[in-house]
RNA sequence: GCCGAGAUAGCUCAGCGGUAGAGCAACGGUUUCGUAAACCGUAGGUCGUGGGUUCAAAUCCCAUUCUCGGCUCCA
């Protein structure tokens, strides 16, 4: 009996029942069959030696792929488990799977500590072990048989796996002298994997749950050739260059000090310059799209935040109570603005005519996150918001979430950050106690968000458990450098806190309502918002927002005077920079503008004196030529202006 | 908070039981220079902090603070 497989070219061949996918790859071309990993049989990925019984659409994957890729790195996984298993017996395995990039495997070694040292061992097994080009074979196994194997062999984490399964789906995979609990898919065999580099060693909860044991998870990359290694390894390298704690004290933007203490960031005169710019940027666009500009303090009584919530919800994890010599008051800094923006809308009555009312503040807040979660400005216990909260109506607050939208594109848009995602955050529905609000709020307000995004055509993606306590959320994720996931721009709806501060508008019925609240800020932090500029920029800001825009360079002493004289004819214009008077050669003086990535160097001498003109050099570009300084103004405020609001 | 690694001069790092080192930066001098590092010299550290072992500790041990990689968390 033949089937028909159909190939993503279009074509389709007859092929008798049974054939395997190696052989469908040998007969498409012998190339093909030498570099085919796995295979796709109506989308779902499996061994090429398993039989295809039925027609089908294929398509057989190579590393090219990223479900070969994904196939390759959980085959090495294996290899990794193989070789960790003949150096260290006895070893215990919990689950792993192919990620991203590379793979890792969670294992419990018992009391052996298992250190960067042990890395190499574990490697170059590894690499003896793939030499042997074991094949992988698939064996289905009875759910007895399962329990039997891993309870002899003494792995408690494999023996809960199984019991979650159903007998009948259970599959095991063996390589070598290696044998897993495993769904596959796998290669064909380990010679494929030619290139093997284990980065680090972690601790990780079993099943990512603090109450449980911390196995010891190992992270690994595998190549089919030495040389992607090498190139995935230097651009590593590369991307750490960009790191914006790095970039952060090559370039003067900010520090940390012990004594201040940790996730307090100090920011620098440079950094305040850059931080300042953005803030102007958006409080532009905030006006432009009415938002009026509040301030609160930094502090409000505990009262404030029992009201709100945040008391139960934080209290005792967070920074503790502030007490005065009244020994009945207690103060909290405050861990966001919203409660006080609520006593704002309540200090007098609301009409429905006055919505909707957004008030916006950059509100300093601090919340006591968990040591070891700080990492630079990405997460810091001290920061502040580009905070605002808008009070609607209900049948409002489709058309304000869309407004929102806009202006968090705008701002991404203005700085150049094309690729985000938009997620849609979701209450997880099997875990509802952690969340407080009526079902149909949530419903409904999860149902606005997403009509809202789907209306400005953004491509979203849902993920459930990450809504906010009192509410879902639209958030922009953002990846750093080392291709870490942040959030920045987030946009709340909320009808919680409304009803704790009771907050009241009278509509044209003459009765009172009860407003709906959207919480948002584009950037998120500004220290979060600078550290993800940074890293996306590599430090080459956008000119308006360089703290250091030129800088000039007299070719020696005799042409101080006249540098002086062409700074500041610029520093009037508000442009930013400085003279390098240094007793140094203009060589050197270039040299270190461009380390510093300052945007233009004007260099003066003789001739530039004489004319009035500055000779003009671009950070990564070299010399443009001389221009009079007048039209070099003229040129630099066309390239600087702020992005149109 | 948990697991692992680390902390030496302003910065980047070497030294890993026998009286603290380099490069760059800083300071002084020479030089006055044309598009990515002039030359000579000087100064700078109780080796994160506190204990312990030792004739002797940057080096070994314990504790602690902070940093880094993950996990958990993220109003």
């Amino acid at each position: 009996m033949n089937i028909s497989i159909s190939l993503p070219d279009g074509s389709i061949r007859e092929f008798p029942s049974g054939i395997s996918g190696a052989e469908i790859a040998s007969s498409i071309s012998e190339g093909l069959a030498r570099v085919a990993l796995a295979i796709e049989v109506d989308g779902v990925i499996q061994d090429l030696s398993r039989p295809i019984n039925q027609s089908a659409s294929v398509k057989i994957l190579t590393w090219n792929d990223q479900g070969g890729k994904s196939t390759f790195w959980h085959s090495s996984a294996h290899v990794m488990a193989e070789a960790l298993e003949a150096l260290h017996p006895g070893v215990k395995f919990g689950i792993g799977p192919p990620i991203e990039n590379g793979f890792y495997y969670d294992v419990d070694l018992g009391d052996r500590a298992f250190g960067e040292d042990d890395l190499q061992e574990l490697e170059n097994k590894m690499k003896e072990l793939a030499k042997k080009d074991s094949r992988y074979s698939r064996r289905e196994v009875s759910k007895d048989e399962a329990m039997r194997y891993f309870t002899e062999k003494n792995d408690p984490y494999k023996l809960e796996l199984i019991s979650e399964l159903a007998d009948g789906t259970i599959t095991f995979y063996e390589q070598g002298n290696f044998t897993d609990l495993c769904r596959g898919p796998h290669i064909p065999h380990t010679g494929f994997i030619k290139a093997i580099k284990l980065l680090n060693v972690a601790g990780a909860y079993w099943r990512g749950n603090e109450k449980n044991k911390m196995l010891t998870r190992i992270y690994g990359i595998t190549f089919p050739k030495q040389k992607e290694l090498d190139e995935y390894l230097h651009m590593l390298e590369e991307a750490k260059k960009r790191d914006h704690r790095k970039l952060g004290k090559e370039l003067d933007l900010f520090t940390f000090s012990e004594k201040v203490g940790m996730g307090l960031p100090l920011w620098l005169p440079k950094g305040t310059i850059l931080r300042e710019r953005l803030e102007q940027f958006m409080r532009r666009a905030q006006v432009k799209a009415g938002y009026d500009p509040v301030v609160t303090p930094h502090i409000g009584s505990k009262a404030l935040y029992v009201t709100s919530g945040h008391y139960e919800k934080y209290g005792k994890d967070s920074f503790q109570p502030i007490h005065t010599p009244d020994e009945n008051e207690e103060f909290l800094l405050k861990p966001m603005n919203c409660p006080h923006h609520c006593e704002i809308y309540r200090s007098r009555p609301r009409s429905y005519k006055d919505l909707p009312i957004r008030l916006a503040e950059f509100g300093t807040v601090y919340r006591y996150e968990q040591s070891g979660e700080l990492h630079g400005l990405t997460r810091v216990r001290g920061f502040t918001q580009d905070d605002a909260h808008i009070f609607c109506r209900p049948d409002q607050v489709k058309d304000e979430f869309i407004k929102v939208i806009d202006l968090v594109l705008h701002v991404f848009k203005s700085l150049g950050f094309e690729n985000y995602t938009a997620q849609v955050s979701l209450r997880d529905p099997d875990n509802k106690e952690k969340y407080i609000g009526a079902d149909d709020l949530w419903d409904r307000a999860e149902r606005e968000i997403q009509e809202a995004a789907d209306e400005r055509g953004l491509k979203t993606v849902a993920v459930k458990g990450e809504a906010a306590f009192y509410g879902p959320k639209l958030d922009f994720m953002v990846r750093d450098a080392l291709g870490r996931s942040w959030q920045l721009g987030t946009i709340q709806v909320d009808y919680q806190l409304p009803q704790r501060f009771e907050l009241e508008y009278v509509g044209s019925d003459n009765q009172r309502h009860r407003p709906v609240m959207i919480h948002r800020a584009p950037f998120g932090s500004l220290e979060r918002f600078v550290a993800v500029l940074i890293e996306h920029c590599g430090g080459n800001f956008p000119l308006w927002l360089s703290p250091e825009q030129i800088t000039v360079l007299p070719i020696s002493e005799r042409f101080n005077d006249y540098a002086h004289e062409v700074l500041n004819t610029l520093k009037v214009l508000d442009i930013r920079g400085f003279v390098d008077a240094r007793d140094e050669k203009i060589g050197r003086k270039i040299r270190d503008a461009e380390v510093k990535k300052i945007p233009y160097m004007l260099i003066v001498g003789e001739k530039e004196a004489a004319a009035r003109q500055v000779s003009v050099r671009q950070h990564g570009k070299g010399d443009v030529g001389s221009l009079p300084l007048d039209e070099f103004i003229h040129q630099f405020r066309m390239a600087a202006a702020t992005p149109d609001n």
